[in-house]
DNA sequence: GACGCAATGTATACACCGTCCACACGACGC
DNA sequence: GCGTCGTGTGGACGGTGTATACATTGCGTC
């Protein structure tokens, strides 16, 4: 009935609402998208009226912006833990074009298993992503977009990306990653089976790695 | 006052109120995106209480459907005409590769110059572009994915792409548009330099002839 | 040409939403 | 011990989508 465990009230005052609001804000953002993410429901989840949220968030969007960089910071974390996961490789050329991969390849599955973060993320106009907030960053202090660059960079520097080729690049990277995870999960394709779905996957970071 | 030019009501009954409405509803949806398009206004413009809607729409959904099926085929037309733009080209495979490029380019245009319908088109679930309901088509009865998908067979048939390749590309290449239509007009790089933003566009279709 | 039915538009009402305002409670500093 | 200020409450307003019952009228049938 309380899935955070906390007690459900101690008196007038809640405690921590603030973060209440935003963890009630992410559950439902998690199932149902930026839509489903309504300030009543939020503060009837966390035992309190309505208004009680103007205290903590300006309005309504305010608290769905907090959403947003929290799914960022998710998916953020989702790539650290997917760079990490790979081995110690022999060449540092292979470990850049593995790390690149390993970008892609969170961001895809992200949007896969997070449908609702993702498009809470994504498909909400908002601060932009290239600016540096703590709120949506990683372990790191980076976000989606600078850890994606930072991929870049090493790739540069381990000679398997030519310099004259790097700048904007991270949009084209970005551009057609983002294009297939809307394609997946969105529309079309969502009754791919699963094998070819993987299989349009590796397809779509080869053209990257190929025509980058 | 009335942009249409029809006269504000003629009697008791409208004489064509789908169409008003739907056509209330694309100019909703021109100027403000999916959300923007809601029922009460549409009415409101069309002269004509909130409930009348429902004799010609089931529901608000139904109605922000048909709107994003007109903006499909507004896409499908402007493809189209980037396709008759071409002038006829000497060899069959550069003809062919000139095809997927008119079309890159028409929903890179469209994704620019028309945000609101675009987001409509894309941003919202429902149908897949893939099925093919008239209402989504161009005058060729094509609608935006068919006419992708032409456009690749084209180049297999003029050699230009290895038949191998050819399955599912479509989705390879609609993603990496997508994704940069996306990118440009919802966030990051708004403010990008025009020209800066059209090279990055001529890079990306690049990427995709390339690496496809 | 009159009639009746089905299609279309109207009236009223409900639940839900975001948000504003005035007020109640209570933790904390003087 | 008391006042102040941060936090939660109560009530209200205008907006939305939608259900249900009613009014009007065009059109096919006799």
């Amino acid at each position: 009935m309380n899935p955070t465990g906390e007690r459900p009230r101690s008196g007038y005052h809640h405690g921590d609402l603030r973060r209440a609001l935003l963890d009630a804000g992410i559950a439902l953002a998690r199932d149902g998208g930026p839509d489903a993410v309504v300030l009543r429901e939020a503060t009837r989840r966390a035992g309190v009226v309505p208004n009680a949220a103007y205290r903590h968030f300006a309005s309504r969007d305010a608290l769905l912006q907090a959403v947003r960089a929290a799914a960022l910071a998710e998916l953020a974390m989702a790539m650290e833990r997917e760079l990490a996961r790979r081995r110690t490789i022999a060449s540092p050329g292979e470990a850049a074009r593995t790390g690149l991969r390993a970008i892609g390849t969170a961001y895809l599955r992200f949007a896969r298993t997070e449908p609702g973060l993702f498009r809470t993320a994504f498909a909400v106009p908002g601060e932009p992503e290239t600016s540096d907030s703590p709120a949506m960053a990683g372990r790191s202090g980076l976000n989606p977009f600078q850890l994606l660059s930072a991929a870049l960079d090493r790739m540069v520097e381990a000679g398997v990306l030519p310099a004259e080729r790097r700048p904007a690049a991270e949009y084209l990277a970005w551009s057609a990653v983002h294009g297939l995870a809307m394609l997946v999960h969105e529309r079309t394709a969502r009754r791919m089976p699963r094998a070819q779905m993987r299989a349009l996957e590796q397809r779509l970071l080869d053209m990257v790695e190929k025509g980058l």
